[in-house]
DNA sequence: GTTTATTGTAAGGCATGCCTTACAAATTGT
DNA sequence: ACAATTTGTAAGGCATGCCTTACAATAAAC
């Protein structure tokens, strides 16, 4: 009842960055967004709030729920730990980071985003040091 | 026709690693290592014939075909460049960072794989000196 | 206020992937 | 050879998650 797929996690996410950017969202919006059927969406909503991850009355805008707020956070800051370790530790571009982001923040644990999280700290605070290393191990 | 989806990746892996370990395989034996019914492996091996990635006929032995051994390949050594990298770079421990591999496996793109492969590289050859960045690094 | 556009959803489908039950087929042990 | 064990699978179920079609309800534009 509680457990929430990675699917339901991909509509908490994009509603709750609509929120943070003050986009009221309806169904249709949110199906653009994702790139699905109305339909489709319709039906996903009534999961969400079968599971009261977010409050939905037709023709208004989705509102997410306390606990859905604290649901899609989480799966935010997964998404920008992961975007963020990819580009700043492996130099993956923006575009490949953000998409792999997208699908491991899913299935991964909350101890190794923690870890990535640490040492994207560790490699930004010896940035320098660390880049002269790489390009040395390079040129071997 | 041709994808695959991570399911049945999951099958492929499993029979290549019994395949390396000369452990003759059969779908029973698959349902008991995979935790799953006999009757769903039955499905999923159909379904891998079905997809010409592996030769099966019921009470023989599951063999891999050339593109199903590709296929088992390619994701096995997913598995094991993210599970080192979790374990030398982040430090994870051995369980935790095989279940997270067996899960992120299936989605990550080859690019960051291969980076990653890359950065296990560096850091192993530069161990002492970034050991002791970190250290000092985390008592400031 | 009425037409037009947008939004929502019911109905019926399809694939994946898992389950249990129950029986059939093959293999093993003695 | 025959019984016992193992193996395979058909049938019927369930949930997720996507689709299209077609219609209903609401909102927006004129």
């Amino acid at each position: 009842m509680k457990n929430i797929t990675s699917g339901l996690e991909d509509y908490l996410e994009e509603i709750y960055i609509a929120n943070i950017n003050n986009k009221p969202l309806k169904g249709a919006e949110l199906a653009r967004l994702l790139n699905i059927s109305r339909a489709s969406v319709s039906e996903a909503l009534s999961r969400l709030v079968a599971k009261n991850l977010i409050i939905y009355n037709s023709y208004e805008t989705i509102q997410l729920t306390a606990l859905g707020l604290e649901e899609a956070k989480k799966v935010y800051e997964k998404h920008n730990t992961l975007k963020k370790f990819f580009e700043t530790v492996l130099e993956i571009p923006q575009k490949e980071a953000s998409e792999n982001a997208c699908k491991i923040e899913h299935v991964i644990s909350q101890n190794i985003l923690n870890k990535m999280a640490e040492f994207i700290d560790f490699y930004e605070k010896n940035k320098t040091t660390l880049e002269k290393l790489r390009k040395e191990n390079s040129q071997k």
